[in-house]
DNA sequence: GTGAAAGCGCTAACAG
DNA sequence: CTGTTAGCGCTTTCAC
């Protein structure tokens, strides 16, 4: 009454690493370290095993795994899918980690703090071997909580949160590129339209941005010429971005959104009253959107590199789950991407 | 030389149903219990536990749970994170599963049915409870194989797979309201730009876009004045539908993109040559992506609802997830929206 | 209504 | 170099 026999016939089960074992007459052990390629297997048995399990059409379980070793899964949090720059970070990441055999499972957390710490622990519980975390909103502490329990890097977001890496653009440098190539073409009014969406925290890249914004004014003498326009970078925060800045006494020649998005919201409110760009003003987004590519968009921008981000995130997370535990902050050069949105102003 | 008592000090670990179970001083299995809302507790006993495990901040390790139980978490497949209509049918997913305490995590797959297969195993390897593929390219076969491991809901393809459900947009009447419209405000000569991006199997959303459009140049006795353009359905694809149409005897009036993503193409292409929609030709796309509605864009499409997409969807999920074995086709109804890519031809 | 005990598929010590 | 044996944290019979 103690040998079990499989009832054939039944739903055929998917084949475990006991049937390898067994299939190949060796101990589950030996077939698990031909798994993971661990040190100590004969050629001959490594062979006679994976004969077994491409046999058995063998497949191992993450679950399974993750319950006493890795998952080799790593978990990326976004804001939201629908974000052209996170796209080419993910992009990145895999070119990076899928030759080491590591998959990436995406997890979207909306734009408010609470929700993305939900999504975070959603994969943490889930065993993910490490995360990256982008731009995200939430807060050091939770930040330096999470690289406590497993490794963690940052990406588009300059933190100063220990135990961790991050890599991001230097939003100094790029919004002073934006500066820059507005008053070489003659701007001197330049406005900024910057973020409070969310809890303004130091590291976040829109306070760099804006600093980096009155920096560069502040270098050409234009200190009093700059202005800010307070709004939140969405599409309608674009559109009401229009109306504070027609509300100024002196307006603006020239505006730098701070993000593509806020961009097009500017540029869709402007059409809607049959304003063209840049007669009514010039303007400059930031991210290089796949959109601002588009013939009719046609908007100067900066760019990034969110794909030199998403592969140098892969490498730092692979080199820490790997064990290394100093952190390392990488800082990527953006770049100036003029196109037809910005010209001299009418004078 | 028995009782083992936990090393304080060390690295505290997190807390497990035994921690629960011991602190609230009931069984595992009665924990378990609670946790699973599951029969037979008493209301005192259920306090008592959510008590302690509110006090101990646990929270069930997915794994473990995974390897007897369920997940709670459904996987969605796509093939590219950054596709505005993916993320707005993952918007409406969320919506209907998180109220019932599933989370979604999303795996991006690419274009190629090779690696969506691949994808799709990562979700099952992971033990998820369930499965979205949105608009996949792999055979009816594979999907089929899939839906008899775990419940699976097909979006954005008619598929006639068994075992599983579907809902996607109805495409024939979205293309037929394209050539109304175009017909309607005194087009003739309209072309439709195909994809044969991918191998062409007859449940494609393309081949019914392309049917609808021929049926419905058809019923308007316009059989002879419609033309296929082939090419991609990818911005590229639509820079180049841009020569094929050029290159006609005699051009259509109107192009029909079959997707926005062509049209959009088609818009730049256009846009480098300082031609103008409407006035080259008019234009409209498929999906209303939300680009489409951008000012300078304002591109004349077709909407299939995502949102109501990403919602039934998860609805059929948690129902086959409950058990419910008939298979379910939704067909939902498109609805144009006409924008400025679209005016009565220039005679 | 509650608890004890047997696994889920895999990996990690440790023996041989 | 190979095999035996404990678990990982949870759910699930099955007694009580």
């Amino acid at each position: 009454m103690v040998s079990a026999q499989p009832i054939d016939g039944a739903k055929r089960k998917r084949a475990t690493i006991v049937d390898v074992a067994k299939h190949a007459g060796v101990s589950t052990a030996s077939a698990s370290k031909v798994l993971r390629n661990a040190y100590g297997v004969s050629d001959s048995m490594r062979e006679r095993v994976q004969r077994s399990m491409d046999e058995l059409g063998y497949r191992p379980h993450k679950l399974a795994r993750g319950m006493r070793g890795s998952t080799y899964t790593i978990g990326m949090m976004v804001s939201d899918i629908d974000n052209p720059f996170f796209s080419v970070i993910a992009d990145g990441l895999r070119g990076v980690v899928h030759p080491q055999s590591y998959e990436v499972l995406i997890s979207t957390a909306g734009y408010d703090a609470a929700s993305q710490n939900q999504a975070i622990e959603a994969l943490v519980d889930h065993q993910m071997d490490g995360l990256i975390l982008v731009a995200p909103l939430v807060s050091n502490d939770d930040l330096e909580r999470v690289a406590r329990e497993l490794p963690v890097v940052v990406v588009g977001r300059h933190t100063s949160a220990a135990g961790l890496d991050s890599v991001s653009g230097d939003d100094r440098v790029g919004a002073a590129l934006a500066v820059e190539h507005l008053v070489e073409i003659g701007h001197r009014r330049i406005a900024f339209v910057a973020n409070h969406q969310t809890d303004p925290e130091s590291d976040r890249p829109e306070s760099y941005r804006l600093e980096g914004f009155l920096d560069a004014m502040g270098r050409h003498g234009l200190a009093a010429a700059a202005t800010i326009i307070d709004s939140t970078w969405t599409l309608e925060g674009g559109r009401e971005a229009v109306h504070r800045i027609d509300a100024q006494d002196e307006p603006p020649t020239a505006v730098f959104a701070g993000a593509d998005i806020t961009a097009l919201g500017i540029l869709s409110e402007l059409w809607d009253n049959h304003r063209q760009v840049p007669a009514a003003f010039s303007l400059v987004g930031y991210d290089n959107s796949r959109i601002s590519a588009i013939g009719p968009i046609a908007l100067t921008t900066v760019d990034q590199s969110g794909d030199i981000m998403g592969r140098e995130a892969g490498r730092l997370l692979l080199e820490r789950i790997a064990g290394r535990v100093e952190s390392e902050h990488l800082l990527l050069e953006p770049r100036l991407v003029a196109r037809s949105t910005t010209a001299p102003p009418a004078v």
